[in-house]
DNA sequence: CTTGTGTGGTTGCATCATAAAACCAATTGG
DNA sequence: CCAATTGGTTTTATGATGCAACCACACAAG
């Protein structure tokens, strides 16, 4: 089987958050339903991907607990893919790539849009990182333990 | 060409970080380099991968910038990866996508380390989005602008 | 009720990327 | 110098992707 090594029974939560949203379009999908699209068509025509793949990547989110789809929203009898709070759940992923690519973007003029603070019209800050009694952390300041070793069996 | 739609030009910041470590292997490496490994033999026995995809993995991130080849290290005569300041930068993509595992994963008495504070030994917070002035931000409160858009230069 | 149009997909290929294993060169070790 | 290890490349098979064509349903007009 070559099955593209899926990531499922592996520990390691960042393995398994990529299991989920690791695919090539999922993240901008989620992107665009986090600006507001809903519909089938919508995505389909802004990001101009093939709709079988579109579709696919749908019903993986489906499956994944972060798309729901409901059944109404403007009176057709159309059903529309809206975020779920796990959906929700990864803004600060997509708000970390971006912020990535401001920093060290090779072209960064070609970067389109800046996110700002909606109530105040200003760049946001960058994502931090801080411990339990707030001292900012960076990678050299953290660690990796054992959760917290039940009996596992290596079956 | 089917070329698998790169988004090199598109100026979605989110797509461009993704054009640069959207494949399914690459921030896996990069999680565990920044835990340390540093040797092809390394990554390839520690993530069970297939050598020739790590060979371009790696090459692939060298192109980008994220990591670099240091002639020696041990004294022997081969080479190491490591991180640059730019693979560094990508530390609070894998700490989001950590998160979000453990806030939301279906089975997550099967996610087997924490983060924690190396100094404190405990846990640590959520990554947080702040505004300048300091207040917590969440997706309803940002907004995307347009970065330079007045200079309407006809091409 | 029949036709027409738009939405929301599915189905077939052709092509590309990925995976596993075999192979190979250079390094090190004895 | 011979053998084993490291660090890959090549070969071949299969799964994933992309595009286009097709199809089902809703909705509107005639």
């Amino acid at each position: 089987m070559v099955k593209r090594t899926s990531f499922e029974g592996d520990g390691c939560p960042v393995a398994r958050s990529l299991e989920a949203i690791g695919d090539w379009w999922t993240l901008l999908i989620i992107r665009e339903a986090m600006l507001g699209l809903r519909r089938f068509g919508e995505f389909q025509s802004k990001l101009g991907m093939a709709k079988n793949i579109l579709s696919a990547r749908l019903r993986s989110m489906l499956d994944h607990g972060i798309l729901a789809m409901v059944p109404a929203s403007d009176g057709s009898a159309y059903q529309e893919y809206v975020l779920t709070p796990k959906g929700r759940g990864l803004f600060p992923i997509l708000v970390a790539l971006r912020q990535w690519s401001e920093e060290f973007d090779d072209t960064p003029e070609e970067i389109d849009t800046i996110m700002i603070d909606r109530a105040k019209g200003r760049p946001v800050k960058k994502l931090e990182l801080h411990a339990e009694d707030g001292r900012l952390l960076s990678l050299a300041d953290i660690t990796l333990k054992p959760r917290s070793a039940p009996r596992r069996r290596s079956a």
